[in-house]
DNA sequence: TATACGATCTGTAGCGGCTACAGATACAAG
DNA sequence: CTTGTATCTGTAGCCGCTACAGATCGTATA
């Protein structure tokens, strides 16, 4: 996908489609500073050019990968820089992973618990159903 | 763990250290109402007592094992009729599973990419830092 | 040029599930 | 009676959007 500029700009609702990303987002990641303020044609309808719809689309891409927001910020300062550091962009991702990581972990634990407590399921009913005996059980 | 009941009742602070749950979330629930409202004391401080422990302990429970706030209700609401269907709380139950199992698929993807990322890295210098390179690709 | 209609504007409030105060009262021990 | 802790109510904040309302902009057609 090119993000080609012409001297006009994109409206909102272009970068919206462009990107996939909601127009009420935009409008969101540029109130939280995210995304800098775009030039507005007279009316004062916003206008996008330049570099804004790549920096939109890494937004949204580190977004579906799962950063935070304050992740993604600091991801952004980063790439800002001209001469950024390889390494803190490699370590703020090692340290995004291993919270992923953990994350399916504890739902694998989840998982487990409730795969148990479906199959000892027997569908009769009360009393002794024993989803209900689980949920009033101590960890 | 018994919850036993003296006639005069727990005060908020022993029902948050017997059941692991934070005096301002007791408090939550009940705004809620998925905990009722207490007895009170002649001061105004809550008193608690019978099944309470017990709910409070099952709603904790149900939120370890990633249960929404609504599913609990309908849980809730069945157990407290004394003559719930199992097979709804079974069901309940298997469309959590469900939901589960797919954002541990949906992790493992992103673990999956992040891995992948981190492992191209060679922690050089600009330009060419995959990982970044990556953030700023098309899904 | 007038008009109609869609796109965009700002500002504010809501979601879930808590958490964190402030400022006032209740209660138990000495 | 005092001190100190526990609890009280009410409200606001967290994250990352999402959903309005009511006004204005911009453009295609009559």
């Amino acid at each position: 996908m090119k993000f080609t500029t012409d001297a006009l700009g994109y409206t909102i609702g272009v970068m919206s489609r462009k990107t996939g990303v909601s127009i009420e987002t935009i409008r969101y990641y540029e109130r939280i500073a995210i995304m800098p303020k775009p030039d507005r044609t007279e009316g004062g309808n916003r206008q996008y050019n330049g570099k804004q719809p790549k920096r939109l689309f890494f937004i949204r891409r580190s977004r579906e990968l799962g950063f935070r927001i304050l992740e993604i910020r600091a991801l952004l300062e980063m790439v800002d820089q001209d001469d950024f550091s390889c390494s803190e962009v490699h370590d703020l991702t090692v340290v995004h992973l291993v919270s992923v990581k953990k994350k399916i972990v504890s739902l694998k634990k989840l998982e487990n618990v409730l795969s148990k407590m479906v199959a000892e399921c027997n569908l009769g009913n009360v009393p002794d159903c024993p989803i209900v005996d689980t949920l009033f059980e101590v960890a």
